[in-house]
DNA sequence: GCCGTTTTCGGCCCGACTGTTTTCAGTCG
């Protein structure tokens, strides 16, 4: 038995349960269960007090004794016997929740999508106490569209949407200012849909300009507080959009950036106090509102911190919240070690890229282009990369106010061997080793790559060490534990790749990393001038691991970087 | 079903919108 089954066996009773219209406080017991063993750290073995946990009871405690005793639960039994597995999947169907479905099994014994579709066109739907015309054919629609619907969008696909979204609603003059809200605002690697707080004292007017000027597929809701939309941008997104006033923003902002289980941390707080978080402001004892100017002011009124938020993830933040004056922001930048020029398949020259840093005001950067293997990137030669070093050393002198390090981003063969021998490689200042190739080779091959790279006394960083592209493919597989282990072998740098189409390395890792004391690099990547803002964003993912401004090289002054790295 | 330095019973985070109702339940985020 472990403790993925418990919570398995949890989430499924929660399920059943829901189908059969029971209280949804119950249901939420059940679910609660699931998620305090998941938010505790330990293994299953580990857990000698699990039935003492705060949100498990008896009726909880007696499913997790039948689990360890005998393998399975006969509650859990009990109701897959009772309930039909075919009403799962009308769970999906939005707009029917456990109590419609359960009202619809018994009255007309609907058991499956399929008794579903036909009580609705034989009209039976709508005699339903609690059902009508609309309803009955809202859900033959969605019964018609269920699985065409894509589930959640990678960020990088989020984040056009969203900069489009802003486009039209700074063309709105009754917006006197807004902000994407929901999972994007945290930097999550997927979103489900986007959210935006809007305000306006001209509800109505902006919904109407909205729905106008969006490419609206599809109306959900429409109301003077809310609206809420399906785009057709490339892809189908959900989108919803606040209207509040002015004084309403920053507690709107709050509430609806989430996570939805960071919020209910958050009232359940106010609540303790005797008061009232909603997204117009805190409800004291004696019926006042109070509104805020800021997130930061809402925070400080609960004696917090302000909590980032890519931090607002599953409640824990608000305990750990004094680690929050250590993590790394985008102020402590002041470097970027990996990007590229013409020189190969970069869009900017070595002097753009210069000008566009020192711009951001880092101290220090350097220039990573691609090395021959890479033939579809223009990769360097030898000869090539000895010209470019000469070029990189001649525009570092007309500048005083930005170091420029001449490096490479040198493929890791497949066979093992790296691109450059040992006598090019020192003569760079900084050198950068990423397996582009064969990435359906074994993990034991790949491994052998990785390890032929980290251990080179002159390869300083292994860049975007997954290879993977969030929502599109998984990478190499690497053995990431080890690579972990090595880099803190050989004091490598493992790099956090900023560009949203990686995130690569993925939260968890970068937790595990720093845990093991191991250097991170957070870099762009950039090809082209426009992708250098990625570190922004980039340093919003890194905090979701909760890295620490120590941890991440490119925070430290030059003088420290030149010690402590480039003359290791 | 779970919980209690305000409670062992009566709450459980809060509010918007829709549709089906004549005052509100269900769903959603």
């Amino acid at each position: 038995m472990n403790k993925k089954t418990i919570i398995r066996t949890f989430e499924k009773i929660a399920l059943y349960m829901e189908l059969l219209g029971e209280n949804p406080f119950k249901v939420g017991a059940f679910r609660k269960a699931a998620n305090v063993l998941e938010l505790d750290p330990r293994s299953l073995s580990e857990m000698d007090d699990i039935l003492s946990l705060k949100g498990i009871g008896k009726g909880t405690g007696a499913v997790i004794i039948d689990l360890i005793e005998k393998g399975e639960s006969d509650l859990l039994k009990e109701l897959e016997n009772e309930v039909p597995s075919g009403l799962i999947p009308l769970l999906r169907v939005p707009g029917l929740g456990g109590k419609k479905i359960a009202k619809l099994r018994e009255t007309l014994g609907i058991d499956s999508i399929e008794s579903l579709r036909n009580a609705c066109e034989s009209n039976e739907v709508s005699k339903v106490p609690g059902f009508g015309k609309k309803t009955e054919e809202k859900i033959l629609h969605e019964l018609e569209i269920l699985g065409t619907r894509k589930g959640k969008l990678p960020v990088w696909q989020i984040e056009s949407v969203v900069l489009a979204v802003e486009e039209v609603l700074r063309s709105i003059q009754e917006i006197t200012r807004f902000s994407v809200a929901g999972s994007f605002r945290r930097a999550e690697e997927e979103s489900s849909d986007v959210d935006f707080i809007v305000v306006t004292d001209e509800p109505a007017i902006v919904r109407e300009k909205l729905l106008e000027t969006l490419p609206v597929e599809e109306t959900v809701a429409a109301g003077d507080a809310k609206l809420s939309i399906v785009l057709d941008m490339a892809d189908l997104v959900d989108a919803d959009f606040r209207f509040v006033t002015d004084d309403q923003f920053a507690t709107a902002l709050h509430h609806f950036t989430g996570s939805k289980d960071h919020n209910v941390k958050m009232r359940q707080l106010a609540k303790a106090k005797g008061m009232k978080i909603s997204e117009y402001g805190v409800e004291l004892e004696d019926g006042t509102m109070e509104t805020f100017k800021t997130e930061k002011e809402f925070f400080a009124y609960f004696d917090l911190p302000f909590i980032p938020p890519s931090l607002r993830m599953d409640g824990r933040e608000i305990e750990r919240s004094e680690e929050i004056a250590q993590l790394v922001t985008f102020e402590d930048i002041r470097s970027d070690l990996h990007m590229h020029t013409t020189w190969s398949d970069g869009g900017y020259s070595i002097r753009e890229m210069v000008e566009a840093c020192r711009k951001k005001g880092y101290s220090h950067m350097v220039i990573t282009d691609h090395t021959q293997y890479l033939r579809v990137a223009n990769g360097l030669t030898p000869e090539r990369l000895r010209e470019q070093i000469a070029e990189i050393r001649k525009l570092n002198d007309e500048y005083d106010d930005i170091e420029i390090f001449c490096g490479t981003e040198m493929d890791i063969l497949p066979d093992g061997r790296l691109d450059f021998d040992d006598d090019l490689l020192q003569e760079l200042d900084f050198v950068i080793a990423s397996i582009h190739s064969n990435f359906n080779q074994s993990q034991e091959q790949i491994m052998e790559r990785l390890h032929s790279a980290i251990s080179n006394p002159y390869v300083h960083m292994i860049a975007h060490p997954t290879g993977r592209i969030i929502g599109q493919r998984e990478g190499y597989n690497p053995d990431v534990h080890q690579l972990i282990k090595w880099a803190k072998e050989y004091d490598k740098i493992l790099e956090f790749n900023a560009n949203p189409y990686r995130f690569d390395l993925a939260k968890e890792y970068l937790e595990e990393a720093q845990e093991a004391n191991v250097k991170i690099a957070i870099n762009t990547d950039a090809h082209a001038i426009d992708q250098l803002k990625h570190m922004e964003i980039g340093v919003k993912y890194a905090q979701k691991a909760w890295l620490k401004k120590e941890t991440v090289v490119n925070t430290w002054p030059l003088g420290r970087f030149i010690e402590e790295i480039i003359r290791k």
